[in-house]
DNA sequence: GTCTATTTAGCATGATCGTGCTTTATTTTA
DNA sequence: TAAAATAAAGCACGATCATGCTAAATAGAC
């Protein structure tokens, strides 16, 4: 079908433009001049701007999923895919993958104190990122790779909170030094952590 | 005058609002129904949406400095300070000073990929930011009450992004549970830089 | 190649956006 | 208290918002 193909096509671009612009920015008049449509013809793929915004949140997460999930989950469980994790999510801050920086960062804070079906999908990823992370380092622990005293959830908590950092400083001059910091201290925390060869 | 007195009114709604639905939630028309005012005359206060904008970045600087930081600032310089700075930063996310949590978390995401002024007035907030706490990590190092080999604002990065995090779950029920985290991972962070008694 | 189903455009609607201009109401000053 | 200055409202504007309905274009099936 051809609509798929086109449906794909607007949702890259949303993607892209609710990155920069968030979720609110993302209008079907803006998205319309963007992919060359008429309004109500792009409209009437999605029925509602809310599924045009559930819709972009699905086709960020793939994206994300694609490009910088997969190759972490091709690393052996334990300390190798926490090691991955780190890393990966470091490179991908800086490699555009997503135009205006981290997607999810941006329409979390946007919708943060607004209730409703956006809100709670944006929540699901992060859900689902946060038991990631605890159960690849509940399983370097098990391989006793990872000191069995730390606990998995803050552990977790004080990673992504140390990777998502730099995404403040990603359109100034001194972005790689803030990568680089955040990838400092995470390496110097996974060192507290037992970790014999921390450098990632 | 009276107009300088309803400035602030219109200015105190103003970043509540923005707080909660960011810069771009706040337009004039909700505004001016928030505080019982006529479009027209609200909006004669500012002359454009840019000014309101600015003006309201301002009006949460003023509070924000009044609620958090004078406090921190009645410290003793040095190690006490910058332990004051953790406690109180930790402290005001919880005490609802924004409703919506960080009014410059949010407004930061927002404009982080928007060029401009007011993406400056946010920036030169941050910029402050970090450079206080680099000076009083400095402070607390010329006293030894800090290991000389850390670096002032790699520490400051990583405090930042410790206690920036919460925000994400401040509207959940876990919320004080993240607190709790970054107190913790706060703890943990100025122990490894040699701080004796670390308890925040 | 015709028929049918799907996809897209055209056009319209009411709401809201930021922003002017012109009065009216309210303060401040003299 | 009268005059001057300021603050606020009323009303209007063009633009853009999300969203419908209907017609045209294009696709896939036979």
């Amino acid at each position: 079908m051809k609509g798929d193909a086109t449906k794909e096509r607007i949702l890259d671009q949303a993607v892209d433009l609710a990155s920069l612009e968030g979720l609110e920015g993302l209008t079907i008049g803006r998205l319309a001049a963007l992919t060359g449509m008429s309004k109500s013809g792009l409209f009437a793929h999605f029925g509602a701007k809310e599924e045009l915004q559930l819709a972009t949140i699905e086709a960020a997460r793939r994206r994300y999923h694609r490009r910088v999930m997969e190759p972490i989950l091709a690393v052996p469980v334990g300390l190798p895919r926490l090691l991955a994790a780190c890393r990966g999510t470091l490179d991908y801050l800086a490699s555009g993958v997503f135009p205006g920086g981290c997607f999810f960062v941006h329409v979390r804070a946007e919708y943060n104190a607004r209730p409703g079906v956006v809100r709670e999908a944006i929540r699901r990823n992060k859900t689902w990122m946060r038991k990631f992370l605890a159960t690849t380092i509940r399983a370097a622990q098990a391989r006793g790779d990872l000191a069995p005293t730390e606990d998995p959830d803050r552990l977790a908590f004080e990673l992504e909170a140390l990777w998502d950092a730099p995404n403040w400083a990603l359109h100034d001059d001194h972005r790689t030094q803030e990568i680089e910091r955040a990838r400092l201290a995470i390496e110097a925390r996974l060192t507290r952590a037992h970790v014999a060869r921390a450098a990632i």
